[in-house]
DNA sequence: AAAAGAAGTGAACCATGTTTCACTTCTTTA
DNA sequence: TAAAGAAGTGAAACATGGTTCACTTCTTTT
């Protein structure tokens, strides 16, 4: 009998993977999951169709962890963001300016992310996205709110509410691509929007 | 030669079209616009396909009627309310009271409206109904911040934030369906948040 | 180098759903 | 009531795109 797979194989089979995913992603920056198809996965890869059910067993699966890779990247960002020294106003702020930036410079992606349906399953994940970004701001409120900085509020909420109005800014009717709002001007406005909506400052 | 339509044959006509509309309206409030099908409309208004398309050019096109009905009856309920007497902190209150209540009865038409994705064309409606329900909160926060009541703020990006708000509350995480928030404490504390959002009150 | 198992291939298959069109049925007019 | 135009019908043609699978190619082991 012979061959069983060796590290050296299933690297190469793991880079195939990568690949996969890492185009998916790419096809979503510029297209949105509308443009994402087996086919379109697996020509921009350089494989054939076949071989994409070789690393994920359905075009949702594939989806999914195009999804997850995405999230990650931009979470990580505002987390990071998040952890640091300051006051609670300062680090709100400059955490809105990195959701903002980020998103208005990768419009389509960030869309694709927060708004754009596609099947059931894959909204599923979309909740649990959302979710992360509502978490990632809730621990700062909720030290904000014990140390009386700001008022008392339910800070789940409130976490879910900032995420929402710099969602809708972003992918609604002010979108920087349809209106005259000029990015800084926007990104300011929300700024100050969402300091007021937790109640931080006056 | 004969025949001409009269008033009584247009009317027949005009009945189907209306029912086609309101059997869609139907279709999305119980199972979002990926229920809609030709043949799900047709069977619903009991007639045939092909007679779907005596009425409108194409599924975009009826599916594009279907969102403005939808739209209308929600927008007119909220605009309704804010153009009655008060304050201007009781008014927004009210009207967010309105606009999350209808939301979270009709969850899946909500949903639908604010959230669900469909094709290139559809998804250009639902920009235009973001844009209305921005537009209809627009003149009071304009009042409010003429009169003083409310600090300097961009009235229309204040008014896309109230809505991203509220749209991501119903929809995201912290959604009825999904999570212990009670109804009427969801409703409370989104009322401060937007509240707080635009300075009214402290 | 021969055997064996893993990975890759892509044409064919299948499911879903939109659109068309030849035909039937209904209304109106003369 | 006959002629003609309009509306309605639904089976069939199309379109899209996910999934399968018999086959080829590549790696490893002996």
């Amino acid at each position: 009998m012979a061959y069983r797979p060796t590290p050296n194989t299933e690297a190469r089979k793991a880079q195939i993977r990568a690949r996969l995913l890492k185009e998916g992603l790419a096809l979503v920056s510029q297209g949105g999951f509308k443009t994402v198809t087996i086919g379109s996965v697996a020509k921009a890869a350089e494989v054939a169709t076949g071989t994409v059910y070789r690393h994920f067993t359905s075009k949702t699966h594939l989806c999914t962890e195009i999804f997850q890779l995405g999230t990650e990247r931009e979470v990580s960002k505002v987390r990071d963001t998040l952890a640091q020294e300051g006051d609670i106003a300062t680090l709100l702020e400059s955490a809105t300016r990195v959701f903002m930036g980020r998103a208005i410079k990768g419009r389509t992606l960030a869309y694709a992310m927060i708004a754009e349906a596609v099947d059931e399953e894959l909204d599923e994940e979309r909740r649990r996205y959302r979710e992360i970004w509502a978490d990632t701001y809730v621990p700062i409120l909720q030290r904000g709110i014990d140390s009386g900085v700001l008022p008392a509020q339910s800070a789940a909420l409130s976490a879910v509410g900032l995420v929402g109005a710099m969602a809708e800014t972003l992918v609604g009717p002010l979108s920087p691509s349809t209106r005259h709002f000029d990015v800084s001007q926007l990104t300011d406005a929300m700024v100050a929007f969402c300091l007021r909506a937790v109640g931080a400052k006056s």
